[in-house]
DNA sequence: ATTTTAATCTATAAAAACCATAGAGTTAGA
DNA sequence: TCTAACTCTATGGTTTTTATAGATTAAAAT
C-alpha cells in the first residue's frame, strides 16, 4: 500500500508544479486545496525540502516552491524520499541493500528472483516518468 | 515492503513444488527447512488451503501438498491471497476497487495516473510468472 | 477401540509502522 | 517591533503485522 505520506507528497508536488512563475505557496493553501491535514503536510514538505526537491521562504509572502522544473524531476528520487526503498525486499534493493537474516543463499531464493523482476519493472516506470508527466 | 507472510508463503510453496511425486509435507519440516516460525506458518498454509492452492491431509503421513502443477500457478492469485491487492492504491485496483475519500476527481489525480502505470507493470510480471519459474 | 500424529481453530498479545496533533521556536518581511 | 509563515521536538492513538498459546478435530496405525 502507498502511504498517505507519499500520496500527499506527490499531490503537493503536483500542485506546486502548476504554479505560475513557480511562486511560493503556503502550506495552508496546499492543505486546503488537496484535502490534507496541515500539520501532517508540514512534516512532508519539510522532508522534501531537506532532500533538495523544494525550496522555502519564511515570512510574509513565503511558502514552498519547486527548485527544478517538473520535467527534470524523475520520480525515482521523490519516491525514495517519501515511500522509502523501491524494492519490496532489502536483498534486491539498489540503494538500501541488506542481507536477509533468514535466507542462507540469495541465488537460490525463490522470493529473491521474483522480487528482482518486480523491482526492475517498477523502477522502469519511476525512471521514465517525471513530475511533468503527472500533471493534467 | 513485502510482508513476512508473503515471503514465507512463497518459500513454502516453492518448497512444496519440488517434492517428489507431490507428497504431503508436514508443517514442521517446511518450517525447519525454511527458517519459519511454525505457528506462523500454520496460519499461512491454512489460508493457502482455503483459497485453493494447497490440499492437506491430517494424521500420520499427512501434511500439505500442491493441488496443481507449479507451471499452472501464475503468481497473481498467490500474491493477492498473501499480500492483498496488487495495486498500491484502492482507486486503481481491479479486484479491490474503492474510491478515495480525499480525492474529488480520479481522472485528474496525479497519484492515480502514476499508480495505474505501476499496477500494470507489476501485474505484467505476476501474470507471466508461475511458481515453476521461481524454482532453481 | 485406543493411541498417536498432525492439521485446524480461536483467542490473544507483543511489536512495529503509520497518521496525526500540540506547542514552542525561528526567520523574514513590513 | 509586529506578524506571517516555516521549523523542530515531542507525543499519543490507531492500525497492521508478527507471533504465541492452548484446545480441538480428523486420520492413520496399533
Amino acid at each position: 500500500m502507498l502511504s498517505k505520506k507519499t500520496k500527499y507528497g506527490l499531490k503537493a508536488l503536483a500542485y506546486l508544479a502548476v504554479q505560475p512563475k513557480n511562486q511560493p505557496v503556503q502550506i495552508a493553501e496546499i492543505s486546503m486545496h488537496e484535502n490534507i491535514s496541515q500539520k501532517f503536510l508540514e512534516s512532508i514538505l519539510l522532508s522534501l525540502r531537506k532532500t533538495g526537491f523544494l525550496g522555502s521562504k519564511k515570512g510574509k509572502g513565503g511558502g514552498y516552491y519547486l527548485i527544478k522544473p517538473p520535467s527534470e524531476i524523475p520520480l525515482t528520487g521523490v519516491m525514495r524520499v517519501l515511500e522509502g526503498p523501491i524494492a519490496m525486499v532489502p536483498c534486491v534493493s539498489l540503494n538500501f541493500y541488506e542481507q536477509c537474516s533468514d535466507c542462507p543463499d540469495e541465488a537460490s531464493c525463490s522470493v529473491h528472483k521474483l522480487m528482482l523482476q518486480i523491482r526492475d519493472s517498477t523502477l522502469n516506470v519511476y525512471r521514465t516518468t517525471t513530475l511533468q508527466d503527472l500533471l493534467v
